[in-house]
DNA sequence: TTGTAAGCGTTATCAT
DNA sequence: ATGATAACGCTTACAA
């Protein structure tokens, strides 16, 4: 019984691809022994090992890495899910992984859930099922969608945040802190009325950072909230909503936030620092290019990543899961800060 | 016989998981009809139909994907190779693919060659093993190793570049045109002195560009070049050379190496674009941003990525290759172009 | 419409 | 050190 056509409609000529079986028969030894070669085994003679390749070699001989798979049961792909893959804090974070796992002989499946909770949970089980592990950045998912990911028995990694509801691996830097030095230097400034600009409702970093921000009124600051987002849209939408609270700087979520505030105020004449200090926070490459200079908070993207999938490969190679992983994240004080203006004025 | 431990030292407690045989069995049909349910094959009765849901349901079935793909010959898996993943260009259009892609059960596997012409070869021929096709953003691969792709037999989609040597289906936007509009632009300003910022030397998008800004010598203007690259920083590095040229205007090679060379003139006090004309190219969302809002051409990137993604879901679906997706672009006018010095003056 | 069973291309077990 | 061969979990002729 021969079977099916094998060209699929596909494209090219290509003359089928050879099989572990051919290259066997050319060298004349069994597939066991092809499989081992590749497999890089140590039990396999000089002469055959050569044998092998050369055939392979003539042959133009590749493993099927699907069918690897099914009968090794290990894929050598991992998944990667995050939120938006058009924020520079998480492609930083996409290709630095991407390196580091191709390194491993990994590839990576990547998925943008669009800040939808749905989706984290629908897409990182489709992702873990047909790769080793999954990496994900989901601020939002609850518990029961945690739990249902981790049941399919595969490694999962959190990035970004803690969760302990499923106890689970994960890599964060410290958001409460990086905050809390950088609102600390407004105050230092003499800034006493902060204005937080809220990212992601519900977000696990959004609330790190909102509970630093807040952690000052009980020192005599004057907190106000706006609810703008994490994109640069966002941040320039609420600027007359900023100007109205009347406060002397802004805190906000991230730095695309801050930088569509920067320039929304710009062209509405109101001068940062002069007239009204602004804060980032992620340290995106942009911040140090725009006027002026974004103040922010430095996040060690590159130890993060590297740190994340050090971290996913020992879970791949059995490391019992639940370990995390914080850095620390720093105050980087640019051009976006300086005194507020009555301060500034006393100093004249 | 009995085999291996299955569990692989993974992580979780993990019972395994039910095959399609067990559905079958607990449903009391025949793995086929199971598989044809699954599948949405219409030929199977409502009432067995049912059964083989119910049963599934209770057992948590989902198919096993490998053995999918290994049976079936379609791994529902599309490569796709950038060489710089961090470039909003590229994101934008990933972000995008990866949406449709998904509306059509496609998952992708992303790559970043990091701008190295071998990386692209090696890269591309691992993404396409495992998968359906690729999608493919190498500017620089020559036709051997493009050839060799090709060979493997299954779609190869070239994107921001047409290649003819191996004739290839591609989507790109008409970069020539693009870029003498907005050069035109420039001169109509009353600019003779431009000077152009190249980009990596031998892509194909670079070629392009080059060639447009290179045709204005011919209408009696000046055009000088430096040699810059493709990110923000390159941009910065060549302000000193910029200045040495003397000329009135630059037309960067995109927006990254444009927004670079920006801020490096606002730091040594050159005021754009009263003093100094500057353009980019991509229209990436930050160019909005920037103060001023940088004068550059837009990529209508939103179709460019849909195009993308249809052109390849109709090869994987068997249509012939060779098919040639041209977009236009154009200049978008913002506040970083004007008149040149002498001009403005006289005009006061 | 439904079932039977032959692949799909490997890996890993067992025997030699 | 090497070979024979049963899985791996599914799809799809082909038979009924």
């Amino acid at each position: 019984v021969t079977r099916q056509r094998r060209d699929g409609g596909g494209s090219a000529e290509g003359r089928k691809r050879p099989t572990i079986r051919q290259v066997a028969d050319a060298a004349d030894v069994s597939v066991a022994t092809v499989s081992r070669v590749f497999a890089g085994s140590a039990a396999v003679s000089a002469g055959l090992t050569q044998r092998v390749l050369d055939a392979a070699g003539r042959l133009g001989y590749a493993p099927h890495v699907v069918a690897q798979s099914l009968a090794g049961g290990r894929n050598n792909l991992v998944g990667m899910l995050v939120p938006n893959l058009a924020d520079p804090h998480f492609y930083a974070l996409i290709k630095q992984v991407l390196h580091e796992a191709e390194r491993d002989s990994y590839q990576v499946l990547v998925a943008d859930s669009d800040e939808s909770p749905a989706a984290e949970g629908n897409l990182g089980t489709s992702l873990l099922h047909r790769s080793d592990g999954l990496i994900m950045c989901a601020p939002r998912s609850g518990p029961a969608a945690l739990r249902e990911l981790l049941d399919l028995g595969k490694p999962v990694l959190m990035v970004d945040r803690v969760v302990t509801d499923p106890v689970m691996s994960s890599v964060v830097v410290d958001a409460h802190a990086g905050m809390r030095d950088l609102v600390r230097h407004l105050v230092d400034l003499g800034h006493r009325h902060i204005t937080y600009l809220h990212g992601p409702a519900r977000s696990w970093q959004e609330q790190e950072r909102w509970r630093a921000v807040r952690g000052f009124r009980k020192r005599g600051v004057r907190v106000d909230e706006i609810n703008a987002g994490a994109t640069l849209e966002d941040g320039q939408r609420v600027a007359a909503e900023v100007l109205a609270t009347g406060c002397t700087a802004v805190a906000a979520h991230n730095d695309l936030s801050a930088i569509g505030l920067v320039a929304a105020l710009a062209e509405q004449g109101v001068r940062v620092p002069e007239d009204l200090s602004v804060t980032g926070y992620d340290d995106i490459p942009f911040g140090r290019y725009t006027s002026p200079p974004l103040t922010t908070v430095r996040v060690p993207e590159l130890e993060a990543a590297s740190a994340t999938w050090q971290t996913m490969r020992g879970l791949l190679d059995g490391h019992r899961p639940g370990a995390r992983v914080v850095l620390r994240s720093e105050p980087v004080l640019r051009g976006s800060t300086g005194s507020p203006p009555e301060v500034a004025a006393v100093a004249r």
